[in-house]
RNA sequence: CGAGUAAGCCAUGCGGCAGCGGACGCCGUUUUACGGCGGAUGAGGAAAGUCCGAGCAUCGCAGAGCAGGGUAGCUGCUAACGGCAGCCGAGGGCGACCUCAGGGAAAGUGCAACAGAAAAUUACCGCCGUUUUUCGGCAAGGUUGAAAAGGCGAGGCAAGAGCUCACCGCGAGGCAGGAGACUGCUUUGGCGUGUAAACCCUACCUGAUGCAACACCGUUUGGUUCGGUAUGUCAAUGUCUGCUCGGCAGGCAUACCGUUAUAGGUGGCUUGAGCCAUGUGGCGACACAUGGAUUAGAUAGAUUGCCGCACAAGACAAAACUCGGCUUAUCGGCUUAGUCGCACC
RNA sequence: GGCCCGUUGGUCAAGCGGCUAAGACACCGCCCUUUCACGGCGGAGACAUGAGUUCGAUUCUCGUACGGGUCA
């Protein structure tokens, strides 16, 4: 991944979820939050209801591929989170390719509207 | 050929492009750190459930008894076990074979609803003798129930009864066999049910907590926890396992010093009572000897994304300190050895 | 990863190994009322699941499934 870091403070995913802006298109829901640093933090969140270990790492892992994918599109500077959905396991990771230019939309707007 | 039994093995494979984890080598780089390149390597038979047993670590070590917990045929195997093997007993199957918490009810306490005379030292209806008030003897027959006082047949008797006898079951003694559970023979007693996955008794085992253990390095602020020293004050308390004996420490407040908690990092962390082959011993579990191969060790947690080919199909499922078992989930395929049935020679 | 609990009608729940498994709210029918509510009468509806022990299991034992708590 190009820019970057793994996000694993709980109290950062709290605040994201908390304060974040959201997006939701097939497979995943996403949650950003402005952070002020030059890269991006990323995390990934599967709940039990995903399905047992092996569901949750294919989860975890078709959304990495798809994140490594779509990195390009998303602006910098920002805290994102991305919740597995139960159909996420059966997707293949360009799927997930509508939800990525969803978010980016999304984040793009709530920049807009900050800055007015 | 069909049906069924037991034991064991495999767990989709191959290729292309891009990518991930920890090591290794080379290069860059002032050392650390970091970056680049390279070829190799990278989840399971159950990794699962966490039901047992160990290793390892810390705490307590001054122990003893009780309590609590666990196990339950015998002999062995093992580091150990609630595991495994062989055998004994009981039960199931035509059979190969399978299943069993399988000690004690004659140490004591409890429970056995409803029904029934009666659910444990029984007597309602009965039977017999005497007599028709009764008194005495008896438990065959009856009904209920899951269970009714050893079973069944014959003799015997007033009627009956292990009262006597044969066979069977049970208990006790003796003899023989066996390492033992136990088995066989024999003598003898006439013999009050079930439940211990009810309390309990007997024998054996058992300190507690768990890698988020623990060891080391170390940041910031504060003064929560614990320890030491000093001063003051109080006369009871804390701790070692729940209790008792016993041991150790007096307790509380303040001040100072250390420690701990509150970011993090490193070690623990993978070679192990391990695996494979052959030989020897053993019925076997297993042991010993020789030879060989040993490559996950992450820390928000690594095997992927996209695609092609093959076949009828691709299940259950992801290591988190490590082993030995047990239990549960599982698409299918293969191998070996017995058994039963049918047909043919 | 370790440890500890629980599961009884739609919901909350009681239940010495033995009755038809209490009770409350909710639901349905009837009565009461001009009507609704309150009240009265009646009714339907459950032991998570698979084995074992026992004459008999919601209760005891073991396995499985699901739910919850706790240790940072």
């Amino acid at each position: 991944m190009l820019y970057t870091e793994i996000l694993k403070d709980s109290a950062v995913f709290t605040r994201v979820y908390k304060r974040g802006g959201r997006a939701s298109a097939g497979g995943a829901v996403g949650y950003f939050l402005k952070n002020n640093r030059p890269y991006n933090r990323f995390g990934i969140t599967v709940g039990k209801k995903v399905g047992g270990a092996v569901e949750r790492n294919r989860a975890k892992r078709i959304i990495r591929a798809a994140y490594r994918k779509n990195e390009l599109l998303l602006p910098i500077g920002y805290d994102i989170v991305i919740v597995a959905r139960g159909d996420t396991v059966g997707m293949k990771s360009f799927g997930l390719d509508p939800f990525f230019k969803k978010l980016a939309r999304e984040i793009e707007r709530s920049s807009e509207k900050n800055s007015h």
